[in-house]
DNA sequence: CGGTTA
DNA sequence: ACCGG
């Protein structure tokens, strides 16, 4: 990669609540799962990205790495045409999270983590996943490689009752029945994924638990669609204490972040959001 | 605006 | 975080 990230933005990019299947393991690399493929990452001296894989899956592993990772990208230049040079806090947070970086993550297992989601904090949620992985998903390579996470299909044939044994909560049944609605329409999710923004939105917003906030998540860090402004607590927080949008609404608050931040907000919403996290920790 | 899981 | 009242 042209900026290969510092170890705490690394950190930032896999498990700062894009992805929830990133398991840091002693000596400071990663362990991580998306779609069928599981890597170990680590830095060297010069923060130049090494992977590896199970033999068995190392052959398609780096093509999948460097298109997940969107590593062609320079998110340098990304982060260029966002409109820091009028907006300083923004610049201040490009400034302190240097390399940071949007996942290019499946669009269908993105939506299942982002179901589990809703009022977890970013460990739950991870635990949550492992537990749907362990009980539901096809194993990878060989026993100790790990398992895939379920795919809707395989969702569709579990029971509610199965679900909330993954002590999922009131989350199983809207995965239940997400499951049935996606089963009950093939391609309607891939359908989704190409059509433009507002349509996506719209059409995410149908299924049973997504709400605007899952719907954007869902279509920035499973579908690419870096106009996706996804407003959580944190976003809310940084709207209030740096933009002075106290006791706006989330649906204003996506509006005036698409708006004032363009048609990548939500690559500065990634920014903002690691910086109140960052600030909240110290 | 409060109930919804564990 | 979503949903129903």
């Amino acid at each position: 990669m042209r900026t290969p990230p510092e170890p705490d933005v690394l950190a930032e990019i896999l498990d700062g609540g894009q992805a929830f299947r990133w398991h840091p393991q002693p000596g400071g690399e990663w362990q991580g799962f998306w779609g069928r493929h599981v890597v170990r990452l680590r830095q060297n001296a010069r923060r130049q990205l090494a992977w590896s894989a199970p033999l068995a899956l190392a052959g398609p592993a780096g093509a999948a790495l460097a298109r997940y990772l969107d590593a062609r990208r320079d998110p340098r230049l990304l982060a260029d045409a966002l409109p820091w040079r009028s907006d300083a806090h923004l610049a201040r947070c490009i400034d302190a999270f240097p390399g940071l970086r949007l996942l290019r993550q499946p669009l269908d297992e993105t939506l299942l983590c982002f179901l589990c989601s809703a009022t977890k904090r970013i460990v739950q949620i991870k635990q949550m996943t492992a537990l749907l992985a362990e009980r539901l998903g096809q194993p990878l390579a060989d026993a100790a490689a790990g398992r895939a996470l379920p795919t809707w299909p395989a969702l569709a044939a579990t029971t509610e009752g199965e679900l909330r044994g993954c002590r999922l909560g009131f989350r199983a049944r809207h995965i239940h029945q997400t499951a049935q609605f996606l089963a009950a329409r093939p391609g309607w999710l891939e359908e989704t994924g190409a059509r433009p923004y507002a349509e996506a939105r719209a059409r995410l917003c149908q299924l049973p638990g997504v709400g605007e906030k899952v719907a954007d998540c869902v279509l920035l860090f499973g579908a690419g669609r870096l106009e996706a402004f996804p407003v959580d607590v944190w976003i809310i927080k940084a709207m209030e204490r740096r933009y002075g949008l106290q006791g706006w609404k989330p649906a204003a608050i996506a509006h005036f972040g698409r708006v004032h931040f363009g048609e990548r907000a939500g690559l500065a919403q990634q920014y903002l959001f690691a910086w109140e996290r960052r600030e909240a920790r110290k």
